[in-house]
DNA sequence: GATCCCATCCACCCGCGGGTGGAGTCGGTG
DNA sequence: CACCGACTCCACCCGCGGGTGGATGGGATC
């Protein structure tokens, strides 16, 4: 079974040159070109490729906004990424976009080829140097929160008052919720207000969100 | 220039047959094996390798929790996990440790090779799966925001208010920092949350986080 | 038993937050 | 020009939120 794959690329000769390419490797046939993004979707919904092989720096629409668009419409086609600059910005609108492939203009034949059939079969395929922008990226991020401790000497019930107060509960709500007293609920949200060092609701919103107690999402 | 490997495996026959593996290939030397992650974390210390194999499932100490501790005391220190089982929670627990290679065993010699001679020279090796995994993660998560445009027709006055509201100031505070009175202050309060449908200034703050008018991070 | 912390409850106070209604200036648009 | 929306300001009201002080029972620790 054959590959139907889509370039895309403002490039003639870039074009040309991947079309010849593609077409020289087996299992693989090149249905179509675009010079930018919008022609990209009109190809996209008349042929229905497998796969697009998408530039990023393009003129009308650019290969981010493209990406979006076709894996918003079509959900069956996969996108690899294939440009000349890896900045983190590129990288990282694209794969949100919903690319699951992202190749630099460096790659050989057999490496495109190789990510086309990967994100065709569900893999991702990326280039080694986008793997490591997104490994330092995770590392970078916060830590895995093993610690199931509370911040602050914060009692289990503050913490659980707190979580309400963070979802938008009035006190009234939170002592329904809880099935205390709504004065028992004020005195909670007093002593954790102390310990946490928080003047009002508003700013206990924020020091949840902060140390996970709680997401925003 | 050889790569010096330490193995870290609680299986005696993987250890031994790693062992095996990684003293065959040219340009590897194997320094050191341990048992558990503190074992490892002694060797790490006693011998300091170029790069790290770590399982992840060992008794006394895991493999995420030995990986972040070499990490923080021995930067110079890679490591590469190769475990059975590549489930979600254990990827990226690996990887925010500090892990800069990711492999299943199912892995051939020869990958298991290439990758820990990519993460000596600083770049990240991740199996197939694990890429897509993370792909996966970044497409799931928010797109990228590229319309500046306000939620539910805010003003930019209103937007600005509400984030002096997340950043927990009063409406006294807001009134000075804007240089406004205070019943100004108030009326785009108002107008701010009847528009976005809030009741109090706890909601708006999560509203705003939601939005991405301002981080709590 | 003595001690300490947590969770629960109460009464009281008051000030900020939130709602309503009205009004003025300014800039842009049909 | 007339109109509209954004921004500004004001007065008034009231209720929830937040602070204080004190009280009880239960569970853990010593």
């Amino acid at each position: 079974m054959t590959t139907r794959v889509l370039v895309v690329d403002d490039q003639t000769v870039v074009r040309d040159g991947l079309i010849l390419l593609l077409g020289l490797l087996p299992g693989m046939e090149v249905v179509g070109a675009a010079a930018d993004g919008a022609q990209a979707l009109e190809l996209v919904a008349a042929h229905l490729p497998d796969v697009v092989l998408m530039d990023l720096r393009m003129p009308r629409m650019d290969g981010v906004e493209a990406t979006r668009r076709i894996r918003a419409s079509h959900p069956s086609v996969q996108v690899v990424v294939l440009t000349t600059y890896a900045d983190d910005d590129s990288v990282f609108s694209a794969l949100k976009a919903g690319a699951r492939g992202f190749l630099t203009k460096d790659a050989g034949a057999e490496e495109i080829a190789r990510a086309i059939s990967a994100v065709r079969d569900g893999e991702a395929q990326l280039d080694p140097s986008v793997q490591r922008r997104l490994v330092e990226a995770l590392a970078a991020s916060r830590p895995v929160r093993r610690t199931t401790d509370l911040p602050d000497g914060l009692t289990r019930r503050e913490a659980e008052v707190l979580k309400l107060i963070a979802a938008g509960r009035t006190n009234a709500e939170i002592a329904r919720e809880l099935y205390v007293a709504e004065s028992t609920v004020k005195t909670h949200v007093n002593n954790l207000f102390a310990k946490a060092g928080l003047r009002d609701r508003a700013q206990a919103v924020t020091y949840a969100y902060r140390h996970h107690l709680a997401e925003p999402g």
